[in-house]
This record gives C-alpha cells, sequence and structure tokens, in this order.
DNA sequence: TTGTAAGCGTTATCAT
DNA sequence: ATGATAACGCTTACAA
C-alpha cells in the first residue's frame, strides 16, 4: 500500500538507517550506498511520511493562525503576507476562523495543540485570560498579529493605532477642517477600537479642537453596514461637520455609499478619510484618501517572528510597523 | 515534559490500553476505572497527540486547500465555506497559495501529502496533466472547486459558467440593450475565461444580435486594472455601445472607475453587469448588478463532496450550483 | 474488565 | 560506512 522507508531499504539493498541518512543528508555512507538509495526512491516514488518523522523530531512544521470575524480583506491580505514566509520556510499554515467567540476559539486552539503545531499566530483579537492560560499550559510560540495584550508578554506585531488614528486626524485637520466626526469600531475593542477613538481625540484636543460625544459614533463590526448607517446619523445631527474619520475602510465605504444616497457629495460636501488601505479603498468612488497599515508585511513579518522563537533564536518581544496616509480623492483640502 | 497517556495510566493506577478505551469511548470497563481515568485525565491537564494517533489509524483529520492567485473576494468566501463545515467535522484545514505557478503548486501538493492530509480541494486554477498524475499516485481524495479537468473523474463542484454568462448576458438583452460588449478573462481559461465569453456569444446569437470581436476585450487576470484599462478601450473604439458584461466584479467595479475618470454616467450612459456577486458589487458605485455565484455554499458542498468520499461514502461526481441575477443600480432598463 | 504487546514510519543511538 | 534496534505516543489485537 504505501510505501516506506522499508520498501526503499529492501530495494536499495541496505538498511533503513542508511536510507534515512542519505534522505536528510547526514553524510556517513558511500557515494555508491547513495546512488543505490536515491535510485530506489526514485524507482518506487516513495514520498516520506512527515507523521512518522514529527513523532521523533518533535516538530510538525505547521503553524496554526486563528481568525476572528474580520474584514475580509485584512484576513486575505494577513494571510497572504503569512504564507508566503510559512511556504518558503518549508512550514505549513493552517487556518481557523472563529467569529470571535470564545468557545470556538477554545476549540480552535485544542485543534491545534493535538495537531502538535509549532506556533501559532493570534490574529486581530481580544485576548481574554483564558486564551493566555492556555497558551502557557500548552508552551507554544505565539505571537500576535494586530493585537497584544498587557497581562502577557507574548510578543506581537502591529502598527501604532493611537499614532496612526493621531496622523489620520492631524491630517484632516491640517487640510483645513476643523469639524470632523469619527465613526469608530466598538470601543471597547482595545486595538482597532480604543487607540483609534484615542489617537482622533488626542489630535483633536493638540490642535484645540473641542471634543464633542456627537461627532463620534459607534459601530461594533468595522463593517459596511456600520459605515453606512452612522454616517446617516452623524450628518443627519452635525450640520458643520466637513469630515469624517472612519476606523476602517470597510465603514469608509459604507459612509461613501450612504452619502451617495442622500446625494452628498463626497469630497465636496464632506470629506471620508478611511484606515487600513485594503483594495476596497481602491474600489469605492471616489476612491478612499485612507490611513495605510502595511498588512502583508504584518502578517510576514509575525510569521519570521515566529519562526524565530521556534528555532530558539533571540526574538523582538514587539514590532511595530510603520503607518502612511495614501492620499486619494476622498478628502478635499480646504486651505 | 510532554504529558501522555503513560502518565495518565499511572496516575490512574491502571493501563494505557484502558486510558485509550476511555478517551475514546470504547467501552470495556468498568465505571470506576473511567472515574478514575478521567480524574487523571483533569489532574494532569493531559491532552492527546493527533500525531501519534495519526500514525495508527492512518487519518490526520486535515484536509489541504491550494488556491491560485484569484480575487481576494473569492478566496476569503470559499475559505469561509470551507471551514464552515470543516469546523463541524472536527477537521483542520491547510492552506497553500499557488499563484497559478506550477512549481509552487507541485511544492504545495507535495508538502500536503507529506503531512498526509485525508482529501485536497483544489481551486480555481486550470489541471494540468502534471498534477493529474500526481493526484492519481498519491491516491488521495480529491475535488475541484470552480474548476474541472475533462482528462479526469475527479469531482467537482462549480456553477454552470456558460449558462450563467449567457444568463447575465441575456439579462441585459432583454432590458434593452443590443450593442453589448464584454470584459472577458483569459480566453484561454477553461472555467471562467471560455465558458463566459461562449455563454455571452451564445446569448447574443440566440437574440440576433451580431457578434463583433472589437466588442470584446480580453483581460488576464479578472482584475480591477485589466477592468479599468478594457472598459476605456472598449468606450474609445464603439461609440453605439450601451452596455457591457464583465467576467467578474473586479473588473465591472474597474470598469467602473474608468468610466468614473472619464465622466462617463453609470448606468445612464452605460450599463455595467458584474460576475461574481462578492463585497465589491455592494461597495462600488453605482452599486452592481451581477451574476451571483454562491460562494460560500460551493466552498461548503466541496468540502462536504470531499469528506464523503474520504469516509468512503457515495458521493457525486458533480454538483452544480445554482446562480442567480442580484440587480442593484449599475444597469439601467431601457425599455 | 483489564493488561501486555505489537505495531505505525520515521530518526537516532549504539555497536560493529 | 553500515546495520540493529530502541524510541516517539498512540491504537488495537490478543491474552488473561
Amino acid at each position: 500500500m504505501m510505501i516506506t522507508i522499508r520498501d526503499v531499504a529492501e530495494k536499495a539493498q541496505t538498511s533503513i538507517a542508511t536510507v534515512s541518512r542519505v534522505l536528510n543528508n547526514l553524510g556517513g555512507y558511500s557515494e555508491q550506498k547513495k546512488i543505490e538509495v536515491l535510485k530506489a526512491v526514485d524507482e518506487l516514488g516513495y514520498e516520506s511520511n512527515a507523521i512518522a518523522r514529527s513523532m521523533i523530531v518533535k516538530k510538525t512544521n505547521t503553524i496554526g493562525v486563528v481568525f476572528p470575524n474580520i474584514s475580509s480583506m485584512l484576513t486575505y491580505e494577513f494571510l497572504n503576507g503569512i504564507e508566503d514566509v510559512t511556504y518558503k520556510n518549508n512550514f505549513n499554515v493552517i487556518v481557523s476562523y472563529t467569529y470571535s467567540q470564545p468557545e470556538r476559539m477554545m476549540k480552535a486552539l485544542r485543534m491545534l495543540y493535538e495537531k502538535r503545531v509549532d506556533g501559532i499566530i493570534f490574529t486581530s483579537d481580544v485576548v481574554n485570560d483564558e486564551y493566555l492560560k492556555y497558551f502557557e499550559k500548552i508552551d507554544i510560540p505565539v505571537v500576535f498579529l494586530s493585537t497584544k495584550s498587557d497581562n502577557s508578554s507574548i510578543p506581537y506585531v502591529k502598527v501604532n493605532d493611537f499614532n496612526a488614528a493621531y496622523d489620520a486626524t492631524e491630517y484632516l485637520i491640517r487640510n483645513g477642517h476643523n469639524t470632523i466626526g469619527m465613526i469608530s469600531g466598538n470601543p471597547e475593542d482595545p486595538i482597532a477600537g480604543f487607540p483609534r477613538l484615542e489617537g482622533y481625540k488626542s489630535a483633536l484636543k493638540k490642535a484645540n479642537l473641542p471634543i464633542e460625544e456627537n461627532l463620534i459614533r459607534y459601530g461594533y463590526d468595522f463593517n459596511f453596514e456600520d459605515g453606512k448607517n452612522k454616517f446617516r446619523e452623524l450628518v443627519d445631527t452635525n450640520p458643520d461637520m466637513t469630515a469624517i474619520f472612519a476606523a476602517s475602510d470597510e465603514m469608509a465605504s459604507g459612509a461613501i455609499t450612504a452619502a451617495h444616497q442622500m446625494d452628498i457629495e463626497i469630497p465636496n460636501q464632506i470629506s471620508i478619510m478611511g484606515f487600513d488601505n485594503t483594495m476596497i479603498a481602491e474600489i469605492a468612488y471616489p476612491a478612499l484618501t485612507t490611513l495605510a497599515q502595511p498588512l502583508r508585511k504584518m502578517g510576514s513579518e509575525a510569521v519570521k517572528l515566529l519562526l524565530k522563537n521556534i528555532d530558539g533564536e533571540k526574538f523582538e518581544n514587539e514590532v511595530i510597523l510603520p503607518h502612511s496616509i495614501k492620499e486619494r480623492q476622498s478628502v478635499k483640502k480646504i486651505n
């Protein structure tokens, strides 16, 4: 049935030990043996069994990645960045979607541990104590991607969300806006919610602009629908508002769609600034000026960090990647 | 270090066989023993090692999914549909992106085989003989998702792309358009290219409309940029054209963006019809009327088919899912 | 009901 | 340079 190292050894008239040696380039065999073994491998079409190997070497060359229910685009970009470097390092990646449900997360984590993945990338979700305790228990390298926890020394890679939101807001101010609304995500979200909200407020304060609660609306999922609804609310109650900063491109594009429906011209009447710089920003009309996160790079850096950890090398306990402002057409410069 | 079934047996004062039995609910032990074992498991925090189990039972409860470089949105929807049912069935999924490069595909396939996945979902890519030969060799259940091969009896799940494109074009005709351009993908693509093109032509023919090569443009990646460029070409050389059918939402949204730049009103001057019904269709402005594929469902059906195959149950060798037309605002009815 | 022991397909240790 | 053989952590006959 399945061709094993034994079949190869037999065909090459040698022992399984020698076959293993040549297959793993360990040396300690004659050139002659090597040729015979390789020939047998080729003729039999033998391919080694990583499961059996894993048992011995205690390494599966597989990592797990858990995603909550975040934007499809974010997921895609992260995953691509991740897969790019795992591929180069001969690792595979198991993905799980958890929809931010703790039971689902725990089951996913347990399955990953059962399969003895060498490491885990935990993405964009809030980190609770149950997860941390489990990470501690299973003692597998973990890195947080676009999230972090103050109760843990697990390394993370992200942008500085506070600074990013500050810069985005400051960009609007610099371009002549002084009544700026915000479509925030869930303010309880310790990454994409609270810090971005605070960054917005901080930029306002720095410019001596008042912080009005009425100019702030809270979505809960950073999604298109939220953006649409919150835009309407914002416009209905803030006639003087000239710009809106949305905490995600999806929300920003929802806002733009709502604007079209309300016959409000973007950016002439109201400017909109997004966050993320996913493909959505380009597709929206007008195309979104947005705060760009290096999403793919965040993914690949997370894996690099994880692999260092797995290999027992020294690794950073935080990597903050630079953000930038991508100018397109959704913000009017009114200087 | 690692807690094994041995530790549990020792602590529970019994044999590893009995521990295994209660862990797997095999019966053949006293209630008393069961309690003791479970207690030991709990106290030690034992979690079984799927790798070791896989060696014996020759099943990893893992499937592999290979994606080419198709649209991020398609990938996301497929993967979600897939993961939904694997999760329910206690399977994990390993994803690989191949960028449609045969060497990369072969490496990915080999890695999946090395890890002894129980099945493979092969998505949206053209199937060459090398792949087919490898599938035959490794003798692992495979299902094609949104692709197929005439040289193979490997089962597939997809929509009927010819009919779908026919219906999309017929919809435009029915709504009063008679000079209809097409932004096709690569016509060599046996799934999203050729059949959709033929469906378009067939609908034209059926309505006694001429098929003009000048009304057809070929992108190569079904992407946004292609859509932009091909729209311009089409408009520049076809003053009478009132509608365009694009073979993907991404191309359609590219067309819309180009239209905005050229000050062409959609749908008043030109109607645009997309294909896929991804989130992009909703974000575009005007929102895309498009031919909807049940993407998530396609993913989940593919897994169901695969799992049946893995479990040795009877399975269909093709499942064609129904498509539909999702009306939004990008097509004008000029009756 | 329970335990002993033989694998599963590798790698790694130890002789030779 | 080579080959036996003992792990690895489980499941599963087979005995008792």
